[in-house]
DNA sequence: GCAATGTGCAGCTTCCAGGTTGCATGTCGG
DNA sequence: CCGACATGCAACCTGGAAGCTGCACATTGC
């Protein structure tokens, strides 16, 4: 009920909310992770590791610091554990961002009705 | 030229390029910041600091680490220092994102392809 | 069963981000 | 000129992030 009171409301938490996604994001090699995963699919520690130059124990660190953010899940298999890219974080910061050009749009509006008046 | 083999390459760097502005975005205090000015336009640190618990030094170191992310602009007038927000990197972290999200439907795709052969 | 491979867990450094306090500086109003 | 206000600068503290090493555990293949 009443969805028009809580629209603003829902921005502002979904902002907040928005802020561990992006401080995953933050990180170059989180990027990079995550960008990797996005391109090849479920991928094990080791293959993971192998592009870069850190350790196995870093990269598991910075899975789970993704998983934490929601941005990446693992999927156990065998004596493997397959990690693999989830969109509905990084969808919900984008349309954050979204949010905020928007807002920003609306402000430069209201500023120019302001200067004609 | 050769757009076709570019084109991966430049969406690289801006992957990586958006690295530092998902950093500033990070962090819970600087995401309100970036809200507000988003806002209400043009605002001195002073008026910044009064809606939160922080210091006014906080505030400022908050404000140089947004303005080194390019995300936002001062503007020095009198004894003020007015902060405004900047939106162009902002739109191209927003691009960054849509470039991965792009890029796992396009992966689904191949593996759908791939299952179906 | 045994070796190889893939991973988990714990402990340990190092470094920086976030925050504060204290004082100095510049600017506006009268 | 002087007080009030807005800010700048520097030193300092603390917690956690990022990385490593070392060892233990599970799974596969022969």
């Amino acid at each position: 009920m009443s969805p028009r009171t809580e629209r603003p409301r829902r921005k502002a938490a979904t902002l907040s909310a928005s802020a561990p996604v992006f401080a995953a994001l933050g990180d170059a090699t989180r990027l990079r992770l995550v960008a990797t995963l996005c391109a090849g699919g479920a991928l094990s520690i080791a293959q993971l590791t192998a592009g870069t130059t850190i350790t196995r124990q870093a990269v598991t660190k910075h899975l789970q610091v993704l998983a934490d953010a929601g941005l990446v899940h693992d999927l156990r298999q065998g004596r493997e554990r397959l990690w693999e890219f989830t969109p509905a974080r990084l969808d919900e910061a984008r349309q954050a961002l979204d949010a905020i050009s928007a807002q920003w749009g609306e402000a430069l509006v209201r500023l120019q009705r302001f200067v004609e008046s």
